[in-house]
DNA sequence: CTAGGGTTAG
């Protein structure tokens, strides 16, 4: 009985001679990996090795040296063997055998017995990217009779996450819990994951997180994972900390990578050098996946000079890495480099993907390149092979808005070969506002109301609209319309972070204890750049009161708190840096480049349309578990005057220095 | 036989 015939290099068996099934188990020499299960079925134990075996060509995906095994198999007559099944039709599945693979099921006699080899198959097809077939097997294994358990739903849940078909993860979650299945962590893991990524259904995820009886990392990671991408920023840092002083449980890689959005989001440039030192300090590689996620917050928080920094320390560089570094450039105002630094890209061989051109093509939006998208646009199936989608079509959109050719985009939009939608009519009516066109508005907006009835946004872009030209009674209308509805629209805050705490404000904002202070502080800067030669433009207040009492209301606007709070917290010739969660409006624009002329100060406002949930805005300190870096807080957000939508108006997106 | 990762217009 030798194992002559195997591939000489494959590891040397550690040979039981012991071969046959019936044998008592006191006369079988000792395995390494013997189990007391092995003991009890002595028939499985002389197959061990081969298990082991098997295995290591699974992972080497060796297809050869697998056969022999496989023929070695049968000349021993355990091709019967409910371990070695399983594994060979996982080898030939990893080998991209599947025929071969399913040929082997197809012959197991009395499968319904044993759902180790359904779920093989199962995976062998999802690993051979054959989804469809996926579900067919799962109800022909249903109907046979077969339960099944936990490792098969992990392994169809994985196929849901490829198929993209959101009410599947319902009906298999409903079908885990009656098969008894509901609390085998994989499976929860899995559905944590795509109750966040697939569902966009946040609350299901954290149902089902926080019936866990026992959590692992990765259970964390994906809670955290799912709360930053539905903008629930302020939450996966509070996660990121609970998981540590709760549970005890050490961030890896993944889990930083998962936060680190945050920081880019917060513009917590503080709590992005902690997560990097981490990095560093634990030995974490630096891929590019790490890479990009480092390149990417750092050009959120204002630092695009770091970001390349980490960029260039990166040998290996994929699309994503550039499109990061591209993007990085442009939100922080850099267009020319951003322009640059895509060809740069090209000359290196990397081909733009769908992505890199929606943010290069942002990037001549913001930067008035109009020639420059234009051509990019035109050339993206000849050039980039890309099939323009609706994103593109609004980058054309917004770029031809901001340049105030508000007929040319109309007549884009009505001649593009893909369907409007709400974003791409959404652009163009945010232009009407900048530019004063109502009639456009209306014809944009009903359009819209029909497209997104229950869309905040439009609704307080029309209204912003009506405002600029003073027409309150439409204004009021708006107001009503959405009251009826029950919209209303995030109100907007600024925060500012400084000795290791996060102030935030919102509009009006009294409730900070030096608040006294910040407002003299405004008074005074309202002053002196009045005599800089300051205009309040009291256009952008969009409530019919007394002029007077607009200026007051504009001086107020939740930016303005935040930036003289930083003037009076922080040394002179230090630059401070804002962020907010909605645009800056366009008197604090000007009113804020003044500031910066007067004071000598460099004041760097990072502005976004994401929503951000006041809600959000609390979270424990953040701490690192050799709690060395930082002890940080973000306050909670103070009284905000919910009816004002100071700050909503649609102006050139400004990064960097205004 | 099992789970989690980076870039995205308004």
């Amino acid at each position: 009985m030798g194992m002559g015939s195997l591939h000489p290099t494959l590891p040397l068996l550690h040979h039981s001679n012991s071969s046959y099934p019936s044998l008592p188990s006191h006369s079988i020499k000792p395995l390494k990996t013997k189990t007391p299960e092995a003991l009890k079925k002595p028939s499985s134990i002389p197959s061990t090795e081969l298990v082991l075996l098997l295995q290591s060509c699974i992972e080497t995906k060796s297809y050869q040296q697998g056969k022999s095994i496989h023929s070695q198999i049968l000349k021993l007559g355990f091709e019967r063997n409910r371990d070695l099944l399983p594994k060979l039709i996982k080898l030939y599945s990893v080998c991209g055998r599947i025929s071969i693979a399913r040929n082997l099921f197809d012959r197991i006699p009395n499968r319904n017995l044993n759902v180790f080899v359904w779920t093989s198959l199962i995976s062998g097809y999802i690993e051979n990217g054959l989804l469809g077939n996926v579900i067919g097997i799962f109800l022909e294994m249903l109907e046979l009779g077969v339960k099944p358990d936990g490792f098969t739903f992990s392994s169809l849940l994985k196929a849901c996450s490829n198929l993209g078909f959101p009410p599947l993860v319902t009906q298999l979650h409903s079908m885990i819990v009656k098969c008894g299945c509901g609390s085998f962590l994989s499976v929860e893991n899995s559905l944590i994951h795509l109750y966040g990524s697939l569902c966009v259904d946040v609350e299901s995820a954290h149902r089902v997180f926080d019936r866990m009886s026992c959590r692992d990392v990765v259970s964390w990671t994906s809670i955290i994972r799912a709360c930053c991408s539905l903008e629930k920023y302020g939450e996966s840092m509070e996660l990121f900390s609970r998981m540590q002083f709760d549970e005890d449980i050490k961030p890896n890689e993944l889990t930083v990578v998962s936060v680190l959005p945050a920081c880019g989001f917060f513009s917590s440039l503080r709590r992005g050098q902690a997560f990097h030192a981490y990095i560093i300090r634990n030995g974490f590689s630096m891929n590019v996946i790490v890479g990009a996620s480092l390149v990417s917050m750092y050009s959120h928080c204002g630092h695009p000079d770091d970001a390349f920094l980490v960029f260039d320390s990166l040998k290996e560089r994929n699309i994503v890495l550039w499109t990061s570094m591209i993007e990085g450039y442009s939100v922080n105002g850099r267009f020319d480099s951003a322009l640059e630094l895509f060809h740069v890209m090209q000359d290196n061989g990397i081909e733009p993907n769908y992505v890199t051109l929606i943010v290069i093509l942002s990037a001549c939006s913001h930067g008035g390149l109009i020639d420059d998208g234009w051509e990019i646009f035109n050339s993206l199936r000849d050039k980039f092979g890309i099939e323009p989608r609706a994103e593109h079509y609004a980058c054309v959109v917004d770029m031809l808005g901001r340049a105030g050719q508000l007929d040319e985009a109309e007549k884009f939009i009505n001649t593009m070969s893909l369907k409007p939608n709400g974003s791409i009519f959404g652009s163009l009516l945010g232009a009407c506002g900048v530019y004063g066109n109502v009639d456009l508005g209306e014809r944009l907006a009903s359009r819209l109301f029909e497209l997104e009835p229950n869309n905040a946004a439009n609704y307080v872009m029309l209204s912003n609209i009506y405002a600029a030209v003073e027409r309150w009674d439409d204004v009021g209308r708006m107001r009503q319309l959405m009251a009826v509805k029950g919209l209303s629209k995030d109100p907007g805050c600024s925060w500012i972070e400084t000795k290791n705490k996060v102030y935030v404000f919102g509009a009006h904002d009294r409730s900070h204890p030096e608040s006294d202070n910040i407002y003299r502080m405004l008074e005074d800067l309202s002053d002196r750049i009045i005599k800089a030669g300051y205009v309040p433009s009291t256009k952008f207040v969009l409530r019919d009161v007394e002029d007077d009492d607009k200026k007051k209301l504009l001086c107020s606007h939740s930016e303005r708190l935040a930036i003289a709070f930083g003037l009076m917290k922080t040394p002179s010739g230090v630059p401070i840096r804002i962020a907010k969660n909605i645009r800056v409006c366009g008197d604090c624009h000007d009113a804020i480049k003044l500031i910066s002329k007067v004071t000598s100060r460099e004041l760097i406002i990072r502005d976004t349309i994401r929503p951000l949930l006041s809600k959000e805005l609390s979270s424990r300190d953040l701490m690192f578990e050799d709690s060395s870096i930082m002890k940080s807080r973000i306050s909670t957000l103070g009284n905000i005057v919910q009816h004002l939508m100071g700050g909503y108006i649609s102006i050139r997106k400004q990064h960097g220095h205004p």
